[in-house]
DNA sequence: GTCGACTAGAATGTCAACATTTTTGTTTAC
DNA sequence: GTAAACAAAAATGTTGACATTCTAGTCGAC
């Protein structure tokens, strides 16, 4: 009768556990852009066999969180800046609907859970704890897109919010703070307002800083060595030869 | 030196063709919604390992053209009536925009593949293939997503349209046909002529029009047979108890 | 005749072992 | 000292077999 604890739960459960601490640390910069996942270490830390891990990293790569080689196995997404370009194109066109859906099914509840999420970036930003602000920023959006109670666009801003911290891991000049300190809480004024035309003109407007603030221009696009150490002299480094003899 | 060709290709091409091949099965309405997709037999019909097959199933479940349910295997999606009213109104926040970017990327080529397009369904129809007709109208949204350029945009409406085909299978009324047999041309017609705005408005007239002719009132949400015999006066089609008593 | 339990078959979930490829480290020739 | 060639180690790709769960068919009790 009494349901017999396992005493890890469902196997089902174990693995969406594992997809989520892959996510978060991907998300949180703790697993940059590059890094390789090999599935037998993966396995190992997380204590399940590496057919586990490959359906982990199957999900990932299929969000386009990580990417896949043949033969040469998954690492960490390097989104391009053309794909970056992208996904903010793509994020302008259907944020603006979200919060117009938003505000036309909006009540109490929702009305609460947006204070709430302010609340915990405010407090994230006082403490200065940057992986947690840079994970509620993005929370923020998979928010709006959850309250808005279409699944497909939940799912969508989801998979394009993360694609979105990557891109500010990779292309975020140091100078420029990629989400200013105000831009949500005013977009939830606008939302509780009722204001569709001022709550999506915000988000356009949140959408283009943060786009301004990447720096697509310089392509670092290949794989990272060579275009890191194109403009150093090697030579001009290295210990002077007088110590070293054949 | 020579590349020596392999019997059957890679065999990462084996399961992209295997992929495709269920899903032009499930679009042409050959595998229709709720329809029972085994590993085993499958694994048996294209000759791979069933590992194989759950790989391409995974990729399916993803892309919400197959339902998963643990321990009772894969069966081909039916949307709700929510979800497809949920995807016909994502569809209106991204297809404009599609149209609008392809617009100021067009180019001759793209014309070519615009008009090349509606030569094949003007065929398909002249020929009144249904299968080929069904597919078409999909393919159309396809193909716009991919020329205008963004990955992201084109990924999304590839699955959204594919959603739409079985809700179509699911829920088109009979009398109605989802697909006017000029709606694409006028469209093609705007988008040529580079007038976005007409373009967008016929875009969203379309996708109401397709949300029109779909049932989503009568709800066929659950297994099927419990609301489809709902109605049924289950003892009065028996023969009469006479033989029957306690 | 209906309902329940039981049993045989099939399908899914999981894993460990094997084959292939890539990478890394060492040796050898020039 | 450099560079190519070879060898060892690690990682990925793939498969077949085993355990568990569900389904369907049969048998027996009331």
């Amino acid at each position: 009768m009494v349901d017999e604890p396992k005493q890890s739960g469902s196997n089902d459960e174990t693995i969406g556990n594992i997809y989520h601490q892959i996510y978060l640390a991907v998300i949180e910069q703790r697993l940059p852009p590059g890094t390789k996942l090999a599935e037998g270490k993966l396995a190992q830390i997380f204590g399940v066999s590496r057919a586990r891990i490959r359906d982990v990293l199957a999900r990932l790569v299929f969000e386009g969180i990580v990417e896949h080689v043949p033969q040469k196995g998954a690492h960490v997404a390097r989104p391009t800046p053309t794909q970056a370009r992208n996904v903010i194109e793509m994020r302008r066109m259907i944020e603006p609907g979200i919060v117009t859906r938003l505000i036309s099914t909006l009540n109490d509840a929702k009305i609460g859970a947006l204070m709430d999420h302010l609340e915990a970036e405010a407090d994230a930003r006082r403490e200065k704890d940057a992986q947690l602000i840079i994970r509620l920023s993005g929370d923020f959006h998979c928010l709006l897109g959850t309250l808005c109670e279409n699944e497909f666009l939940a799912r969508s801003i989801r998979e394009l919010s993360t694609l979105t911290c990557l891109m500010i891991s990779l292309y975020n000049a140091p100078t420029r703070e990629a989400c200013r300190d105000d831009e949500h809480a005013q977009i939830v004024a606008a939302i509780v307002d009722r204001d569709e035309a001022r709550a999506s003109q915000l988000m356009i407007d949140h959408l283009e800083h943060i786009e301004a603030s990447l720096m697509l221009n310089q392509a670092v696009d290949a794989t990272d060595l060579d275009k890191v150490f194109a403009s150093v002299n090697f030579r001009a480094t290295r210990r002077q030869p007088e110590t070293v003899e054949g």
